[in-house]
DNA sequence: ATGCCGTGGAAACCACGA
């Protein structure tokens, strides 16, 4: 079972990407993020026809996170992070799936940091760490799928030196992750790639991506219930270099049934 | 060192992203 995560980057722009990506790699499980589309616009009958119940929580111009299931609709969990009625932001949809709990986020970005949108990082940071934690213990397999905005380690970067006062890469938010893997998360990636330089973005300018100057920040954490489950995890690195790309690729994994 | 690009929505520019 091929579980992905995927920031689209606007699911107007990117729908026809997406309906090629998913015929050609008919992933079972995907959490998409920034749909930047209200509730009512998201492309449903589009995902539907092409074989995959969806759930998704909209947004007018901004942020959006989808779960599609291939065959099969998600259950519902959630569609907010506990702990701040007055967060406005569509960024967590929770639903069970083919016997998973997945749990699709969108992490704010937090820059220019310090300030008032880093505060909200922290914030939302310390929420999800805390929603976590009642989910690693939990008997059931659970994945924590989707755009963190934090680069973990230096390995992560491709020059982090540029990076250490970005809300990205700074100390707070590194250990904040640091935080919440400890509670007993595997971080997939770095679990089957140690050493290995993989990146999940790549700027739209400079050329990023053609110098491969990119961030490893899409990540799929397993409790560890799920975790004996792993044989394989990597990057489609490939789809960041189609026509009308967005600037993650689509970041998977691969478990045993 | 830098939104230099891309998206969406409103308005023919601006906010936002990482």
């Amino acid at each position: 079972m091929k579980v992905v995560t995927y920031n689209v980057n606007g699911i107007g722009a990117r729908l026809p990407n997406l309906l090629r990506w998913l015929g050609e790699t008919t992933p079972d499980i995907v959490c998409l993020q920034e749909l930047k589309a209200p509730q009512e616009k998201f492309p449903e009958s589009a995902i539907r026809d092409a074989g995959y119940g969806v759930i998704w929580h909209g947004q007018k111009s901004w942020n959006g996170v989808a779960i599609l299931a291939r065959g099969t609709d998600p259950v519902e969990i959630r569609r907010v992070l506990p702990g701040d009625p007055e967060d406005s932001h569509s960024r967590y949809i929770e639903a069970s799936v083919r016997g998973l709990i997945v749990g699709c986020l969108y992490l704010p970005n937090g820059n220019p940091a310090p300030g008032p949108k880093y505060d909200y990082k922290l914030r939302w940071l310390d929420r999800f760490i805390q929603h976590a934690a009642q989910l690693v213990s939990n008997p059931s397999p659970v994945i924590l799928a989707g755009d963190y905005n934090v680069i973990p380690t230096e390995r992560d970067v491709y020059k982090p030196e540029r990076w250490v006062d970005d809300a990205l890469f700074r100390v707070e938010v590194r250990e904040a992750f640091t935080r919440l893997i400890q509670q007993g998360w595997t971080d997939s990636i770095r679990k089957l790639h140690p050493q290995a330089t993989l990146y999940t973005f790549w700027d739209y300018f400079r050329n990023a991506y053609g110098r491969d100057a990119g961030l490893r920040i899409d990540h799929l954490l397993l409790n560890p219930a799920l975790a004996g489950r792993l044989v394989a995890a990597n990057v489609d690195r490939g789809v960041r270099g189609w026509e009308k790309a967005s600037d993650h690729a689509p970041t998977w994994v691969e478990l045993s049934e």
